[in-house]
RNA sequence: GGUUCCGUAGCUCAGUUGGAUAGAGCAACAGCCUUCUAAGCUGUGGGCCCUGGGUUCGAAUCCCAGCGGAAUCACCA
């Protein structure tokens, strides 16, 4: 049981047996003492006022003094104003640190038969182009949050649905047929994503002369020369030809997938993310048009004039929604309900979580109803795990004006800056020749994971990529150094000090500090599953990594006298690596022994 | 205009179910490498927590109104 635990319990008793006030423990939550104030531990008491009938300082000294003869854990405590400030006996913290290091998955709740089953869709990418920064906070808090699910106790299927159809794949073909010259990802020694990426761009850049072109020509505007292009009209016809099946279509649209996908894979591989289930939209696409008929039946949906068939989502204080087209094909919504269907068809799935921009919450909002109107009762619960846009200085990324921060080339300038800053005396000593590109990439991607997952998901977060990444400061890097420097620490002591029993050991303030972080990681853990924040273990971990790092400095651990000061410091420097280790873990983020 | 989200140091961000004098990092300045890894440590300066009301012992946090910013409101995905 926590200590936390522990004193709300005994508090809980003690306003019972004081004021006769019934309170559930888990109603009382004390909380750290803050660092000027003398004590581990503070509870406020405002809330047992009504029930004391005295003043607040005479209500914390009654409890305090109930605490002390009543509870073990309890050494002695100060009041200030409401607030009861209790010291726990030093021994008890070794036995918290013992606890801990008996556990060898502190923190992580295992999965058992029962567990829920989670499936977390993310990355999504469309096969028109590689992918940018935006995927990439994407598929780290996707990733993270799988983790985190995972460590909470929960099966987790991680999912990615890709959007392989559709016009914008006709461009890049028609763009390839009409100027690639036979173009490969081996005859031009380009990953296929950027490859079939270029070819996208070369499209845009010739519908738009053609566009200007026939505007002058024919003295209108761009807007109305949309209608005459002929290469729009290619592409559309190349979409009807896909929809039917042309042979040839089919062909050089699967020739051309493949070529993304070996592209997509290398990216995921090297950005550290995976997926258990992957479905594709040309697949899908079909799936959901037979749940829509079947509530037009139903009578929830109903069918304009035309032939379209709408939502009416006004009594939910929404708007109409299209579902099918008046020429009776699936829109963008249609597919997302065919795609539910099938995945809980694939698995018994108890939660669906989407892992998507905020510039979709309506999207998910609506689908949300529609799923529960079609009548999937676990369309009410999905949830959409909203994150903000990344930004650039001058705002958002645009295609157009060649602002897209690439992925691929994003990793290779982190990892080229590591490189760099690796020259700089003292570093990656003792690290062999065959290991140093390994470091050097989990240091370059550690710096570039930290740095998004460590902001709050919801907010939009800046890019700034003039001002390279930091490796200095609240950091990815100095969370690995800090990790990297223990077990450095631990290759060089004796296997006696770590043997050494240190049970008896009654640790110092800086030491019970470090402890009682220590501590945390588990609700914290908890905390980050239940509010779906990779945020809260990113700031925790930093927040361990900068109390040891002081603790380092301020107490030699080798040199220590005492051998049992010693061993239950390096015992403790062993748990904070295992502790940084874990959570980076849950980052996503991998941590090398030196560097 | 409707809906949703955001507004904290010069910059990037934390801030636990409402708790004590609002915290980090960067940038600036001043120190610390003959010492278990200086990607580190110590110190200084820097704030109308967007504004105004309300709720209460107590508000950056909850409620209402306003201001500012973002997203979205397609027979695109």
């Amino acid at each position: 049981m926590s200590i936390d635990k522990i004193i709300a319990e005994a508090t809980a008793q003690a306003v019972h047996s004081l004021y006769e006030l019934e309170m559930s423990p888990d109603a009382i939550t004390p909380q750290t003492t803050k660092k000027e104030f003398e004590g581990n531990l503070t509870i406020v008491v405002f809330p047992f006022l009504k029930a004391s009938h005295k003043r607040p300082e005479e209500t914390a000294q009654e409890i305090g003094d109930y605490l002390v003869a009543n509870c073990e854990a309890v050494e002695k405590f100060n009041v200030i104003k409401g607030f009861l400030n209790i010291t726990i006996k030093p021994s008890f913290w070794t036995s918290v640190l013992l606890h801990i290091a008996s556990e060898p998955n502190f923190g992580i709740k295992p999965v058992t038969d029962d567990s829920k089953l989670v499936m977390v869709e993310y990355s999504s990418p469309n096969t028109n182009k590689p992918l940018h920064l935006g995927h990439v906070r994407n598929n780290l808090l996707g990733y993270s949050l799988a983790k985190i699910l995972e460590a909470n106790g929960n099966k987790v299927v991680k999912t990615n649905i890709v959007n392989d159809r559709g016009i914008h794949i006709c461009k890049s073909m028609l763009a390839w047929l009409k100027w690639g010259n036979g173009a490969t990802p081996e005859s031009t020694g380009k990953k296929g994503d950027h490859l079939i990426g270029d070819y996208y761009v070369l499209f845009d850049k010739h519908y738009k002369a053609e566009l200007k072109q026939i505007a002058a020509d024919r003295g209108i505007s761009e807007e109305e020369a949309e209608k005459e292009s002929t290469l729009m009209h290619e592409a559309r016809e190349m979409l009807k030809k896909w929809e039917a099946g042309d042979p040839e279509v089919r062909a050089l649209w699967r020739k051309m997938n493949e070529w993304v996908y070996a592209g997509f894979d290398e990216t995921y591989k090297r950005m550290g993310v995976s997926f258990d289930k992957i479905y594709y939209e040309s697949e899908t696409y079909l799936e959901g048009k037979e749940k829509v008929l079947e509530g037009l039946e139903k009578g929830v949906f109903y069918r304009k004039d035309d032939g379209s068939v709408w939502a009416d989502l006004t009594a939910d204080g929404l708007d109409h929604k299209l579902l099918l087209r008046s020429d009776g094909t699936s829109v963008y919504m249609t597919q997302d309900i065919g795609t539910a269907k099938l995945r809980y068809q694939d698995y018994p799935i108890d939660q669906m979580i989407y892992v998507v921009g905020n510039e979709q919450n309506y999207h998910f909002q609506v689908l949300s109803l529609l799923l529960d109107k079609v009548g999937f009762k676990w369309g009410k619960d999905l949830i959409h795990f909203s994150y903000g846009m990344v930004e650039l200085p001058n705002g958002k990324m645009k295609s157009r004006e060649g602002t897209v921060v690439d992925a691929d080339e994003l990793m290779d300038e982190m990892i080229d800056t590591a490189r760099a800053m690796s020259n700089e005396p003292g570093r990656l000593v003792g690290v062999p020749e065959e290991e140093k590109e390994d470091v050097l990439r989990m240091i370059g991607l550690g710096a570039l994971k930290y740095f998004i997952l460590k902001v709050d998901p919801r907010k939009n977060m800046l890019f700034n990529p003039q001002e390279s990444i930091d490796f200095n400061g609240n950091t990815g890097p100095f969370i690995q150094y800090t990790h990297a420097r223990i077990q450095s620490l631990l290759r060089k002591c004796d296997t006696a000090d770590l043997s050494t029993d240190v049970a008896q050991y009654e640790p110092i303030e800086k030491e019970v500090e470090l402890v009682q972080r220590l501590a945390d990681f588990e609700s914290v853990v908890t905390e980050a599953g239940k509010s779906y924040s990779p945020a809260l273990i990113a700031n925790y971990v930093f927040e361990l990594a900068k109390a040891y790092n002081q603790f380092y400095h301020d107490c030699s651990i080798l040199k220590e006298e005492n051998g049992m000061a010693r061993a239950f410091r390096l015992q403790l420097s062993r748990m904070v690596a295992t502790v940084i280790k874990r959570g980076f873990g849950l980052l996503g983020i991998e941590v090398p022994d030196r560097m």
